[in-house]
DNA sequence: CCAAAAGTGTTATGCATACACCCATGA
DNA sequence: TCATGGGTGTATGCATAACACTTTTGG
């Protein structure tokens, strides 16, 4: 085509913050940068998106290729882009887009797959760090949209919360501490309880309690998300 | 660097959805394709990303050549970036990082600028028509975020509503039609005058009132944004 | 005086919060 | 029986909605 050189050329990326609940808290997946550029400092998990591919499956492959999850849709939400010029030092022009992944906690998946050196980090801990290039903001952003959606999810999608849960079935106390660790902050066990069972379409009873395991106190009814 | 060329080129463009309220309805700046791909199609103004340009400049300029307005910060707002394969089957991939910006009333702004051709359309009718490229579903996406950002306006931010208005000073009926124009419904005046005026920070009175223009009715008192 | 728009008052309703209190279980 | 967490009931405050009503202008 006639234009084709007439244009600047981009790379353009994904960074996905990879979300997990690990003993209370929000953690992101974050690796160690190795020698070279920002050396030493933590950075979001990402890559190039392929010549043939959309973004939100190249976004997709990469999770599934650090983590091993394949996320429900509504699991994987589109943050922002990021394209500041000088964003990433290495190449002329790096455009990211990026993502939200919730996954449920599974300390084990992160070994054996791509990011060998990746960790998980609570994303307070990673917010009062330096992290590499601008991916401060982006965990920032994420970290905000990400309360957004715990806290009102879109009408007709899948809560946000469902996708940090391990299994199918859970205690609203389970479900409470979700929420919880997503924004920051404490809950009322009772008011939780009420607003989750009256919201329509939201969780509806198993029927089934939770076995007795820890066995402290009276054992909690089981639920499902959406019927 | 040893990895140019290892990962594919990608044209980045921005595309913009201009709004405005026009006649009590929203508006978008529209251009009618000319010859070739999608024409006599309706499309959203937009341009390719300069080699040292961020994305945010990028989207101003673009806006400003369209429309010769300078907007403020908070009145042009990331809404997402758009990427599928075919979605611009004239290049091989572009991406589009899509934004919407609001802008007061002016017919005559259109103009004498770049976009001689083009035209304010109502944001519904052109949602009722096939738009070119991937353009529905962007300016359905930049609607809907249009309407969240005018209900419940970011804290610390100036409104979005108030980028449609043509002076500092408005009378609160004004202001309330641009809500009702966003949101598609219309809103108590009553009401609508009390949580304005209730909510900290947002208006200011001037003192003064409403030059008696059409005359009919009782003339409203002038309001200011964020004294 | 009448119409029309600005602006205030009043009441109902729903929702979130706070918190008291009862239930069911393990030790 | 006691401690612990699950779960319900109830009062209160706040934001919104519905709408009656007053105010101020032009015709």
């Amino acid at each position: 085509m006639a234009y084709e050189s007439e244009y600047p050329p981009f790379y353009v990326t994904v960074d996905i913050v990879v979300l997990a609940i690990r003993d209370g808290r929000l953690n992101a997946l974050a690796i160690r940068r190795g020698p070279g550029h920002d050396e030493g400092k933590w950075a979001l998990p990402g890559g190039f998106v392929g010549i043939d591919e959309d973004l939100e499956p190249a976004a997709r492959r990469e999770l599934e290729e650090e983590t091993g999850f394949s996320v429900h849709r509504d699991a994987l939400q589109q943050v922002g882009t990021y394209g500041a010029p000088d964003r990433d030092p290495r190449y002329l022009r790096v455009v990211s887009v990026a993502w939200l992944a919730a996954v449920p906690d599974a300390s084990a998946v992160v070994a054996g797959t791509d990011a060998a050196h990746a960790e998980w980090r609570p994303v307070d801990d990673l917010l009062a760090e330096d992290l590499a290039f601008d991916h401060h903001r982006i965990l920032a952003d994420a970290r905000d949209r990400a309360r957004v959606l715990v806290d009102s999810p879109p009408p007709g999608t899948r809560p946000l919360a469902a996708a940090f849960l391990p299994s199918d079935e859970f205690s609203l106390s389970r479900l409470r501490s979700v929420y919880e660790a997503v924004l920051g902050r404490e809950l009322d066990p009772g008011n939780f309880q009420r607003r989750v069972k009256t919201t329509q379409g939201l969780v509806t009873p198993t029927g089934r309690r939770e076995p007795a395991a820890g066995g402290r106190g009276r054992p909690a009814e089981l639920f499902r998300i959406r019927g």
